[in-house]
DNA sequence: ATGAAAGCGCTAACAA
DNA sequence: TTGTTAGCGCTTTCAT
């Protein structure tokens, strides 16, 4: 098929050994013989194997970004982060989607093509700690996303406490303090909404006000569906909420198109908060005010780590488990922007 | 490092062969020894190394899908689904992201990483005919996408002119004389632009009309912001269009965007035509009509085509370039949804 | 500075 | 039915 490393050796005239030297720049080559063989390196097209030099160093050069979905816009972005951050390494990204079904996720998280790859980002929704606790052997992982778990693996999640806070409070410093959360779960097990209805609760107690648990509502998935059912749920009831906080754009996004269909006005009657900054929340009819996690930051650190912990094997330094923190920021768009009460 | 044959074969008392007789599913092996391999397998934790497996069979199992954005929704739905169709075919998808420019896509159509994979799906924007043609040996590719190439290639495209002719059909029936078209380019190379151009074109003449060229707007990208301005500017002028067929949804999502700041209703006023049907589309507060490709089917053909062409490597059939075109529908929602005149 | 040869883990002829 | 062995293309001691 292709051509190797011995036909160029051939073609030159040397050993395949000083082929290789060339290939890898390795420094004690003379200039007449790198000229030889470069020139037979180009007239014969030749191309290094990598899977070939892959096993002869055990190492592939690729690593598994798993999200839960490519449709959501969030992971999209982030997942193009991460491809720029990868390559800035030399790694190329092998994509998985696991729908946040915990099966799913215990197939990429246990060695599944574990050969192939150098390591794995994972962003976990399903996959309960003992999952995580009892992962065999395999390639250095990283975690990604907010739900917690304390395991054993780098993870690298936003302060989801905090920023809900500052969400919430910006709402309340408005004025408002019917204040709804959208897209809570039923589940007790540790998920990421269950922090930011703790954020949410925290904020009207810093404010010396009593959250009304009323307002909270939960959702099925974390989709625009939810957010407009969820939304058209709260508007049944008798008093309406003057503000909502949602656990991320989409679900503030479905929940603006209910009010609009209600004919209840974005922010007048409702102001509206979500989570992620994904560019679709600034061109709506009414841009989206959010918390916004910074993207790039989170794709280069969770890379970064990953970098680290395949560079540390082998070499047996123990490196403990962190626990990192990428910046975020409020950003105050129309579905907020109203004067103070 | 890891547990390979051979110390299966040594615990198990048997040869390498055997083993990797019983991995590989083949028939002929007694029960009893199979049994024996198995346990040996599952004792030691052996997972085969794919690498190798690779090196060996010439084959990875891995496919380059190249596109221009993850952060461009349809993008990103498209790239979910061909690695779903992929994992029916056992292929994993690497996945690039090119930005539309011709120099990535370059690197990606020749050679880059060539060694590492089965197959390539590329997307192309910016790559021309001639880098198309001058293409070295490689592994098989199979373009997608709206930009016609005629070249050497297998290419998914949906027909372009004739869903573009329906969508604008659709207005015309509205009663909508005054059709806009956002996104159309400058360049006079072949661009999707220019085919959905002439379908708008084409739906005037077929209704025997004229169609008034100085409603082509020409944007710089294809995003929601370029959307925005070029509805900006079509509204700066004398008389302003009664509706719009945008190039993709979200220069149409931009353009309502803007037709909202300027306090024109939508459909009342103008109404509003995409094309991708992205999710997005459906939850704005007036929901978007648009021209719906199949995306499903688009990432089953580029995959199947993709293995068909792998298969018939080497096997010497000659298998001529196909043009194969994925169905699409035309979606009516709020943005038009309106009373014939 | 360059060459010879071993071996990464696997599969596939060929043998037994 | 199972074992032996030769590579796939590359890197890497160890010689020279």
């Amino acid at each position: 098929m292709g051509v190797s490393l011995k036909d160029v050796a051939l073609r030159a005239g040397v050993s395949v050994k000083t082929v290789s030297n060339v290939v890898n720049d390795y420094p004690h080559v003379t200039p007449q013989t790198r000229d030889r063989v470069q020139r037979a390196i180009d007239e014969l097209g030749y191309r290094p194997n990598l899977t070939a030099r892959h096993l002869r160093k055990g190492r592939t050069g690729l690593i598994t970004l798993a999200i839960p979905e490519l449709g959501n816009p969030y992971f999209a972005e982030v997942a193009g982060a991460v491809i720029d951050a990868a390559a800035r390494h030399d790694l190329t990204v092998l994509l998985d989607h696991t729908a946040g079904l915990r099966e799913k996720e215990l197939v990429v998280s246990q060695g599944f093509r574990s050969h192939v790859i150098d390591g794995l980002i994972l962003s976990p929704i399903g996959l309960e700690r003992s999952d995580l606790l009892e992962r065999p052997e395999g390639p250095p992982m990283v975690l990604l996303g907010e739900r917690e778990y304390e395991g054993p693996y780098d993870h690298i999640m936003i302060d989801n406490v905090g920023a809900a806070r500052i969400a919430v409070r910006h709402l309340l410093d408005l004025g408002r303090r019917r204040v709804a959360f959208l897209g809570a779960r039923h589940e007790s097990v540790r998920q990421p909404a269950h922090l930011r209805l703790r954020g949410w609760r925290e904020a009207f107690t810093a404010a010396g006000l009593v959250p009304d648990e009323s307002l909270v509502v939960a959702t099925q998935g974390y989709d625009r569906s939810d957010g407009a059912a969820a939304m058209a749920d709260l508007l049944d009831r008798d008093q309406r909420p003057d503000a909502v906080f949602a656990y991320n754009d989409l679900i503030a996004l479905g929940a603006m198109r209910t009010l609009v269909e209600r004919g209840l006005r974005v922010p007048e009657d409702v102001a509206v908060v979500g989570f992620d900054d994904i560019e679709e929340g600034r061109y709506g009819a009414v841009s989206l005010s959010t918390v916004a996690p910074d993207k790039g930051d989170i794709a280069r650190l969770a890379v970064d780590c990953l970098v680290e912990r395949i560079a540390a094997r082998g070499t047996g330094t123990p490196l403990g488990p962190r626990l990192i923190q990428p910046g975020y920021r409020l950003i105050v768009r129309e579905s907020t922007a109203i004067r103070r009460a």
